[in-house]
DNA sequence: CCCTGTTGTTATCCACTGATAACTTCTGCG
DNA sequence: CGCAGAAGTTATCAGTGGATAACAACAGGG
């Protein structure tokens, strides 16, 4: 993380601080994350956090939005190369070996018991999805299976059983993981 | 739960708290749980929680295990009656319906970058999936598929757009919960 | 140059949480 | 009975974490 000891607009820093949280959050989820450890990331004081989020709860919810905004992009991008579930299905592949975005959206998931995070989450999610769709054209049912298979590649991440920082592979692993 | 005013030897003490943690860590997950909502689920004071569990880490990882037992069994019933993965399925169906065993397990998957719980958790993930591949027969791919279609209905699950309590659906949400 | 608005900090608070220690109450058995 | 051991509580603590308030420092235009 850049420690850069500029003073910069409230928007930038506010970038910033998203980035910040994208990888605090990554790792400690929303509870488990303090703004205090988000503001050592950025290298700004914790109060300052807090005062361009206004809120923790709010400060969680832009960086899970951010995040499924990047995850789409990333989708587009690829789409743009070759639109097939398969192009998509690499796309996603890179996205879970850099873990942060992710993981933060798994970590939405289980966060979405909050009332102000379920639909923010639920949003992202959703767009994801007929962006999917739209961009290759598949059906229901293909797409279904590409979103499903998304999904445990995604626990099978936050258990540290594929991406880095793997743990060693067992036998059920390995099956799980050939292809 | 139940609100007994008995004695219990510490064994039935503790299987009682277990399934109150599972209730109260279903809906906060390990960080957003304290011990004393548990306690209070169970009707004893917060110290004796500690007490029986040694520390509030311990008692996630022995709600989390006992989740997973109790998913394994569900699948071995359901197994007696018909060895299939379509019978299977149906057993996942209810266990998604109830909610708890899944969300719990869910939510050991965000905690496994703890180095105490993530080997609980793969244990966990890795008998369930021996289980169904051993009590139905199937090939790699066909289980990995079921258990992808699982992941996918465990998080859908959790932001409320499948199961009790879900939220009003959207277009998207019919499509991929359509079969 | 100075002064106004914006960026950022320090100091501080209060509620909360996991954990410990010491004490109490119940129960079963000789 | 009476007492030993198990079950369970109350009191308490030390650390933390999010949030507020008041202050400081910097930039840029008139």
């Amino acid at each position: 993380m850049v420690v850069a000891r500029t003073r910069l607009t409230a928007e930038e820093r506010q970038e910033q601080l998203l980035r910040a949280a994208l990888t605090a959050f990554t790792t400690g989820g929303y509870a488990g994350t303090t703004t205090d450890q988000v503001a050592r990331l950025a290298g700004v004081s914790q109060p300052y956090v807090i005062r361009l989020f206004g809120t923790k709860q709010q400060l969680f919810i832009a960086t899970v939005d951010h995040a499924g905004r990047r995850i789409e992009e990333r989708f587009r991008q690829a789409a743009a190369e070759e639109p097939t579930l398969a192009s998509l299905g690499a796309a996603y592949d890179d996205l879970l070996a850099e873990r942060e975005l992710i993981t933060v959206l798994l970590h939405g998931f289980t966060a979405s018991a909050d009332p102000a995070i379920g639909p923010v989450v639920r949003d992202c999610f959703g767009r994801i999805y007929r962006t999917v769709r739209e961009l290759t054209g598949a059906g229901v049912e293909e797409t279904r299976q590409f979103i499903a298979m998304g999904m445990l590649l995604t626990c099978l991440g936050a258990m540290q059983v594929a991406g880095p920082g793997a743990v060693p592979r067992e036998p059920w692993m390995t099956e799980l993981l050939s292809k």
